[in-house]
DNA sequence: TTTCTTTGTTTAGCAACTGAAGAATCTCCG
DNA sequence: CGGAGATTCTTCAGTTGCTAAACAAAGAAA
């Protein structure tokens, strides 16, 4: 009856492709409902995913009164894709299959003094090493994913390194994406994953579709002002989500507290970094400690707060925590957030937000960093839009009017 | 040299049309540059474009060395659009042409308790009042775009009464629109209207596209938290902009002090709408009065924090200030927000956000409500996205496996 | 069996675009 | 003045990617 919608997807395939994945099990005809595509597409296009090897024929599903439907799902092990996440002083390596399954994982301090050069040969080593670690066909490794806070720099002398196709990405982002592909929000989402690491950082999906901003830098969820006459920051602003919130706001705030420091085992100033520290407090506060359980609720409240504002802003459907430090005080985080977007979402009466705790925050940037791999390969060229710029630069600069 | 990218429109003669509107007046070889389409292509679609005439040819460009380039504009006058704005017991109407421009302007008081049937039937007669002074010819009208804050119920009985197509929008939204249409910003520019009336709300558009979220609730700023301790709001939550900033709570704090209260002629509470008393501290600021100014400034500073946190959570590249409040009083916000983007938007290496006052901040949203129009009848049907819960409904619950 | 329902494939056809050839119009230069 | 070259714009055959509709295949109901 309802009349299908026409999918507004950069190519069919790639919208196919996708929605098969998001399904994980679907018949041709699911596809047809779910694209708004004839079924005559719809067979072409799944005749040539399934020659590609990318999609396999899985078996049937019970008859509705006629021919049982055929049921297709993503052959998950024809490709892989490899996704590295430098995070302060570590590196992590994962290897994940079609569906965004990591196969293989590898984890390591990283060197924040070494030069360049040395970082990539040892980033090299230790991908062909996480590889070979599950004798996986290096051709059936579509490329790499390479991610940190505020996207890094060596992508060329990587690819080179490594010869796989590299790219590059920050990592809320990725970790966003990697929400998206590994199908725990729907297809067409509108969500953000607010990712902890060091910093504070928001990866955006609207509609289905990652959105990065015009200078790649949407998402600076970190510096969103929750006292216009809060601390100073080193943005400039005052007031600072991090600042008042992040991690490495909590852990001052608990060094700062001599017997509180001593019980949760804390570093001197400086000494420890900051990760060890943020866990040793987590860890205290799970075995009752009320001063270092007290702390990480108050950087919660106002990192719930952070978290309204964007909901209110960008209309969320979905809200997914990750990144390390809400893999190691998620559980604090969560109760207040749930709390503050039921009663004061605005849009509550229309749809409400869910919020989640990623099932692997952990490595969730890493894994997204291969999920971008598996996006820009399998989706075949992205269209980029004409800069602004181009559309004056075609016209000649003087005009002479008549009529 | 450099290939042009394929433009990503709905349907490639509302991007042309769109990029003549945006262009001014640009030649065939312009919009292939622009486009990225190829000549051919561009020539049948301006010669459906001025068959339909909504294009015309207006003169030609000095040569470049061979056969001079045709200029193309906007027939400006070939269509019109209507749009109503319903603010805070005020109705504005409009009657733009194709450009966006004011053909035609008439403000009302709003009849706040009236049945709406008395409404539709007033609107009616006041819409073809504004048409009639013009002398316009009706079949040259596409459409009526009604907006109000939080878009309004009764579009069917308008569209019978008028006999026009009618599209419903929030105010803010539409004031960005109308800003995009109306070619300050460019056409593929990431921008938000941050639009004051008797509420704050925030237009979105990314990359040339309106974001309205999946609830149509996006750009909800008013509630953006600046201060997790602060005074209530009736949303839920405690601290929201509006609370803080908003044009009641500049009232209401002028309204509390007795000598200004007298000095600036306020009504009593309750007596005198919010926005006359919002219009007599600006005009006491501007006279002079130290008092009033400094409610406005500290207003200000808590929308330039609000409005730094949303530029930095979507990288916006221009913020526009508009609506009737701003209309008013931007003269004294905009100051205050230009230095906090300018000190402190962090992607402020990679791109400037622009701060502009709308130039015709007043009308804005009933100027934008006309645009939509303009967008919803040239740019024919616009593709809508599936909902997610077809993909589900389209598969058969029980599986039957096999392999 | 026969008949009906549902799934999936094939085919012709259409709409929109590209690529390449050609016509038109201008400048420049001998 | 009259080519030669440059640039703009048009025309048209060919490709692509889709739809609509007929058809074939597989099962349920009778």
């Amino acid at each position: 009856m309802s009349r299908p919608a026409r999918v507004t997807h950069a190519s069919t395939r790639a919208a196919v492709l996708d929605l098969v994945r998001a399904a994980g099990m679907i018949s041709r005809v699911g596809l047809v409902n779910a694209s708004g595509l004839t079924g005559g597409t719809i067979s072409t296009v799944v005749r040539g995913l399934i020659d590609e090897g990318l999609v396999a024929e899985t078996g049937h599903a019970e008859s509705t009164g006629g021919k049982r439907r055929v049921m297709l799902q993503l052959n998950h092990f024809a490709r892989y894709a490899v996704g590295v996440h430098l995070d302060d002083a570590r590196i992590t390596y994962v290897l994940t299959n079609l569906g965004g399954a990591v196969v293989a994982r590898i984890s390591r301090p990283g060197s924040a003094s070494e030069d360049p050069a040395a970082v990539v040969a040892r980033m090299a080593r230790e991908v062909d090493a996480l590889i070979d670690s599950v004798g996986v066909d290096r051709d059936r490794v579509l490329g790499l994913g390479l991610v940190s806070a505020g996207s890094p720099g060596f992508g060329e002398d990587l690819e080179r390194a490594t010869g796989l196709p590299v790219v590059l990405d920050d990592d809320a982002t990725a970790a966003a994406i990697g929400e998206h592909w590994s199908g725990g929000v729907g297809a067409t989402a509108t969500f953000a994953a607010l990712c902890m690491g060091s910093g504070i950082g928001a990866g955006i999906v609207l509609g289905g579709t990652t959105y990065r901003g015009p200078g790649g830098q949407a998402g600076g969820i970190g510096h969103a002002c929750l006292d216009v006459d809060g601390p100073p920051c080193p943005c400039g602003a005052r007031g600072c989500l991090e600042v008042l919130a992040g991690p490495a706001a909590v852990v001052a705030q608990a060094r700062a507290n001599r017997s509180l420091a001593r019980a949760a085992g804390l570093g001197r100033k400086g000494s420890a970094p900051v990760a060890a520290d943020f866990a040793a407090i987590s860890r205290a506060a799970r075995q009752g400690d009320g001063r270092a359980l007290a702390l990480l609720e108050r950087s919660a409240r106002y990192v719930a707060a952070a978290a309204r504002t964007l909901a209110n802003a960008l209309d969320l459907e979905v809200l997914v925590l990750t990144g390390p430090s809400f893999a190691i005080a998620g559980s604090t985080y969560l109760p207040v957030l749930r709390e503050e977007l039921d009663r004061a979402f605005i849009a509550r009466g229309v749809h409400p937000v869910s919020v989640r705790l990623s099932p692997s925050a952990a490595s969730a940037p890493a894994i997204g960093a291969a999920a971008i791999v598996l996006q820009s390969e399998l989706v075949p060229r992205s269209q980029g839009l004409r800069l602004p710029d181009d559309l004056a630069a075609g016209e000649p600069p003087v005009f002479q009017h008549a009529r």
